[in-house]
DNA sequence: TGTCTACCTGCAAATGATTTGCAATAAGGG
DNA sequence: CCCTTATTGCAAATCATTTGCAGGTAGACA
């Protein structure tokens, strides 16, 4: 599916999604969706504002609505700041990351112990809709070499 | 074993890692392991400073010194403020939490799969001492009720 | 196309957690 | 008891993120 296509599904569907709420189709709403298209890893918002033209604040703004609108997930590796990836459609996104302490190279790890213990420990403890966070640390080949 | 005799140990072991790098056993830093000896659950340096009359940048600063001794341990709710746990000794203090999303009641999960799913990630992409970080989160019993 | 209005944006200031500079103070070895 | 060095209190600085406000715009409708 080539690059365009991507962008017309975004498109359509942030168009979709944003009529249903009375929201607009705005520049910086399409523009941090292309941002994140190209992107493969979580970025935070401020490497996106880097590859735009509006304002921090606008970036946060359209990011909360975003995730709202389950159109971009948000991630936390621990270090005070959140990091954001797009979401396809019927894809809530859940996986985790393997992070380099050194580096911060990030891997994606798609597997997902999931279910069973989730339920599980709702079980043991009376817990509704429990969910889970859960992200990896290590050092990568490289940093291991140096 | 009686209170006193966890002070006296947390003392003990306070005083002992302490030396061991030029460091002074002042009255905050024992009041700290006091505090936390007393709960079941992580505090925030917050909450910790409110049971204490010293200034909050010495808490701040005491936590991390205890953090880097490996006396206390710190963990990450995800909602942007650390929270720490006493450690004991020979303890890495590795475990999991559940946490409410409406009321933040937590719950101490031990159990961890630890191992094994750590060494596979670690293997699959050559990373090295490969550590994770997992929270549950979920509506407890009590704000199911209402 | 022009109008209208609710929604958006830029900008600056506010927040909240955590850190840091600095001068005053205290720990503890000798 | 003294001296050196670590530690503390206090205020100011950071950092990520949010918010108030006044001017700008998307888009429904005439
Ligand atoms: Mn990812
Ligand atoms: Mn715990
Ligand atoms: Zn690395
Ligand atoms: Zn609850």
């Amino acid at each position: 599916m080539a690059a365009h296509t991507h962008t017309r599904q975004n498109l359509a569907e942030l168009t979709a999604r944003l009529r249903q709420r009375d929201r607009r189709i705005t520049g910086p709403r399409q523009l941090i969706l292309d941002v994140l298209r190209r992107e493969e890893h979580p970025l935070t918002a401020k490497e996106i504002h880097e590859q735009l033209d509006c304002d921090l604040a606008t970036v946060y703004r359209s990011l909360r609505l975003l995730e709202e609108m389950a159109m971009v997930k948000r991630f936390d590796f621990g270090d005070g700041t959140a990091r954001f990836e797009l979401l396809g459609q019927n894809d809530d996104g859940h996986h985790h990351h393997l992070v380099c302490r050194e580096c911060s190279t990030v891997v994606e790890i798609g597997e997902c112990f999931r279910g069973n213990l989730e339920s599980r420990i709702a079980q043991e403890h009376g817990f509704a809709s429990v969910s889970h966070r859960l992200e990896f640390f290590g050092i990568c080949p490289e940093c291991q070499a140096n």
